[in-house]
DNA sequence: TTTTTATTTTAGTTTAAACTAAAATTAAAA
DNA sequence: TTTTAATTTTAGTTTAAACTAAAATAAAAA
């Protein structure tokens, strides 16, 4: 996968959000969801796919759950670097959360997207 | 300038583009516009602007003309490095000229903006 | 088999980016 | 001073990204 590719997905905050929940470990898709509770678990699944589509992540089934890790070897060292270094600075956290907020796509706070019969 | 700034300015190929073109060199804003010419002067422009207020590029006027000059000391060294391999690969030319034609935005061919009156 | 659970996919909406065309600004040239 | 030239700025348009809500899929549980 081209290094441009890879540059555009990392240029959305919310995935490297994500990047970083799975760097290190196998998550469900579900459990993704439920460390971003401010979006609807659609539009987990889309940015999910975006990243395995850009090569940084890859999925397995297991049973009706489906797990996501990132490929750090897939990734250029240069962007690995870049990514490290931003989630090794101490202020990590609050710029993202703050960049989230600023950034914000959409209208209203979310729920589940699927409505009890 | 924050990193994440910088990240996004360098997510757009065309910005890449001129800062390839300014990286080592002085340019005025008419010779960059010269070396894109499918595009309108305007858009350079206003490409350029996002490029200094990223911190990535800066700007001094001579007479009537402004001249740019990017700022590598600015730029973190994963993202200096990540450019700099782009820029490397013997096939870079190529495959910039494939994206900006992929990805394509506004309608039509340009001219200058400019009416003769 | 029916229901439940986990997830993806689709269709439509909102927002932001990249652009165009033209007007505005600024400095030099006539 | 008027005109020309280089560039920026503004207003409006188009496209794409991120999202929501709901429907569809698929596997396990009842």
């Amino acid at each position: 996968m081209s290094s441009q590719a890879q540059l555009a997905a990392l240029a959305s905050p919310r995935r490297r959000e994500i990047m970083r929940l799975v760097w290190r470990q196998e998550l469900g898709a579900g459990a993704i969801h439920q460390a971003m509770p401010d979006v609807t678990f659609g539009a987990v699944s889309l940015q999910l796919s975006a990243l395995v589509k850009a090569g940084l992540v890859e999925a397995r089934a297991e049973g009706r759950r489906r797990i996501y890790r990132a490929k750090p070897g897939e990734i250029g060292p240069a962007l690995r670097q870049m990514l490290e270094q931003m989630w090794d600075d101490q202020l990590w956290s609050f710029k993202l959360a703050a960049e989230l907020e600023e950034s914000r796509r959409g209208p209203s706070r979310a729920r589940h997207g699927r409505k009890a019969k």
